[in-house]
RNA sequence: GCGUCCUUAGCUCAGUUGGAUAGAGCAACAGCCUUCUAAGCUGUGGGUCGAAGGUUCGAUUCCUUCAGGACGCGCCA
């Protein structure tokens, strides 16, 4: 429809147009837009402010010329002129809901899949070895994982990355400490807390010279590819994530092992890398190092800012790494789009290093690379976010806390649900509450964690969407009837079926920006929409007439089928009952 | 010093190719459960959109300057 009245605006305009000043720039200004207010009808076109200057005419004039060479289209029941020169479009109701009728029957709810297909890397999550995930780590693997999940949606080809920190010089120090725990008797050590695993060692790496050597030669070991070693760190690789893969499943989160691509995968590529840029004059020697200059980023000194690909001493830093990476998924998996879920700190790193690579010509101009930065956790007084002991928050306590939250929650209000059935719901509630905090929000810069706002159950949350889903099936437990035909007659029913329309916008505009957010607004203001025609329509009563009863039914199924499918890509389940 | 991101209600945040009266949630106050689940609904109060200029018919949005904050800037990642 959109389309549509782009089209016919523009043919009105071409007549009005006889002088022909009206050049093609001109026309790009011109939108349609939905509205925001429904008394500013369904859809709103700026055409005759932007064009009102160049055809020296006043514009609420030039929108009535516009108006008057429209084609007639039964579609459409109103034109008007609003404000400072709208054109505003009222959509036949009757046709709005046959289109409704369509949503409702097709399984993909009226959102088409992708023309064309493509082959697009996510990486997200990226958890360290040996480090247990913290809270901090939720943002990129909720984010990550609900555009991952609206991408596969819209028919794409999703290869997620997990670019896990599983290599560098603190493997020499995690061997030697593993090996020491390991050939002590009491083989009761208790591995599963990585932060005092990694605590210790590092205690015996400051104290203990002997240790100290140790570690340091593993480190040449393990990158020299010894048997030893390496049956030692993938030991270490292993008890971390078979840890993560229980985190990811609790959390609903649609990493598996096959996913994890860590650092260490590039190693091998990592000289070949080095001699081609050397090769292609783009990296030179300097002070020992290997390095290459780009004039747009400047240093300290004002010179322009050296990337050490390779360090004096013949080792190489992540720069190098991620160079190899970003070629590894273009050329293995012929990316087409690379997103990177990483901390906004990386920000200047990643986009030096692809600067490199296209100068390499690793990345052609139809690959597109695009950083999706988030801003750093801190606590409520505005610094970094630390346990009062110093350390961080563990994302499992989080979530044990939530759980906890929701359990009581049940309590205090007699919930009669039991079992299997419960578990269910304080498993969904708690577990779509977290996300949901972290996926509705839209920050580059740092922002506050707050368990009270992080678990709350109220307003706009998960479990309001949630609720609003089971408010729904319940009323179809209490009645054999079935949907009918969608009649809009009241301005409650007006407003739920003009937001059940742009469900497609909203997750189209997710995948284009690689925001969820933009979803969850969508879906709080559906369930908002739906509240208001639940609290103010009454569908089962007595009075109401079969037609109406059976309208309002189809309504309530198809608020429902968005709702379970929106919350589904954000990563987020729903319940019959709660 | 250079660069990046940011500053919206008491608090936490939406507002993204410039659009109509700047929106939510929490907190505060006043109502609504013999009626489809009150994790809900209705209403009230709360704003110089960091400041000042500029561009525009129109600026929270774009440009400039300034103030404040966070982060980054050669041998960690």
């Amino acid at each position: 429809m959109k389309e549509y009245i782009e089209e016919i605006l523009k043919q009105s305009i071409k007549v009005i147009d006889d002088t022909h000043e009206v050049d093609v720039s001109m026309l790009k200004n011109i939108r349609v837009d939905r509205t925001k207010d429904l008394a500013h009808g369904d859809f709103a076109s700026n055409a005759a402010m932007v064009l009102a200057k160049t055809l020296h005419k006043n514009p609420r004039q030039l929108a009535q010329s516009i108006i008057d060479n429209l084609p007639k289209d039964e579609r459409i029941a109103k034109v008007e002129i609003a404000g400072p020169g709208f054109i505003n479009f009222f959509i036949n109701k009757d046709y709005v809901a046959s289109l409704l009728a369509e949503m409702s029957a097709d399984d993909h709810l009226g959102v088409s899949k992708v023309s064309r297909p493509q082959n697009i890397v996510v990486d997200y999550s990226a958890p360290n070895v040996a480090k247990e995930m913290a809270v901090h780590h939720i943002r990129s693997t909720v984010i990550g994982d609900a555009v991952v999940r609206v991408l596969e949606f819209l028919g794409n080809n999703v290869i997620r990355a997990n670019h896990i920190g599983d290599w560098g010089t603190q493997f020499g120090m995690l061997i030697a400490y593993l090996e020491r725990k390991e050939s002590e008797q009491n083989s009761s050590m208790d591995l599963s807390d990585f932060e005092a695993f990694y605590r210790e060692a590092k205690a015996c790496y400051d104290a203990d010279e002997k240790f100290a050597e140790k570690a340091r030669h593993y480190v040449v070991l393990l990158q020299g590819g010894d048997e030893y070693c390496q049956k030692m760190w993938r030991k270490l690789v292993k008890m971390t994530m078979d840890q993560n893969q229980l985190l990811y499943r609790r959390l609903d989160v649609t990493l598996t092992d096959k996913d994890t691509m860590g650092e260490s995968l590039y190693n091998d590529m990592l000289p070949q890398i080095v001699s081609d840029l050397e090769q292609k004059g783009l990296a030179v020697e300097d002070q020992g190092a290997i390095v290459v200059f780009l004039d747009e980023y400047k240093n300290k000194e004002g010179q322009p800012l050296g990337n050490i690909i390779r360090k004096k001493d013949g080792g190489y830093l992540y720069t190098t790494t991620d160079l190899a990476c970003v070629k590894y998924r273009i050329d293995h998996f012929k990316a087409d789009r690379i997103l990177y879920f990483t901390d906004s700190r990386q920000a200047q790193h990643l986009e030096s290093t692809w600067a490199i690579a296209k100068l390499a010509g690793y990345i052609p101009d139809t690959v597109s690379v695009e950083h999706c930065p988030f801003g750093m956790m801190l606590g409520k007084d505005g610094k970094p976010f630390k346990t009062r002991s110093g350390g961080t928050v563990k994302l499992r306590d989080v979530l044990d806390e939530a759980e906890s939250r929701v359990n009581n929650m049940l309590e205090e209000r007699h919930n009669p649900l039991q079992g299997e059935e419960r578990q269910e719901v304080i498993h969904n509630v708690a577990i779509g509450a977290v996300k949901y905090a972290d996926l509705s929000k839209n920050r580059t810069t740092d922002y506050v964690f707050d368990w009270d706002q992080m678990l709350s159950f109220e307003g706009n949350t998960a479990p309001y969407l949630q609720y609003a889903y089971s408010r729904i099936r319940a009323i179809f437990r209490k009645t054999e009837e079935k949907p009918g035909r969608i009649i809009i007659a009241t301005l409650a029913e007006d407003e739920l079926a003009t937001k059940l329309q742009s469900f497609s916008d909203a997750v189209y505009a997710v995948a284009d920006k690689a925001m969820p957010n933009i979803l969850c607004t969508y879906l709080y203001e559906l369930a908002e929409s739906f509240m208001r025609f639940y609290e103010r329509c009454p569908i089962l009563k007595s009075e109401v007439l079969t037609d109406q009863r059976r309208s309002r039914l189809a309504l309530c199924e198809l608020t429902a089928k968005v709702l379970k499918q929106g919350l589904n890509l954000l990563g987020i389940n729903v319940m019959e009952q709660m």
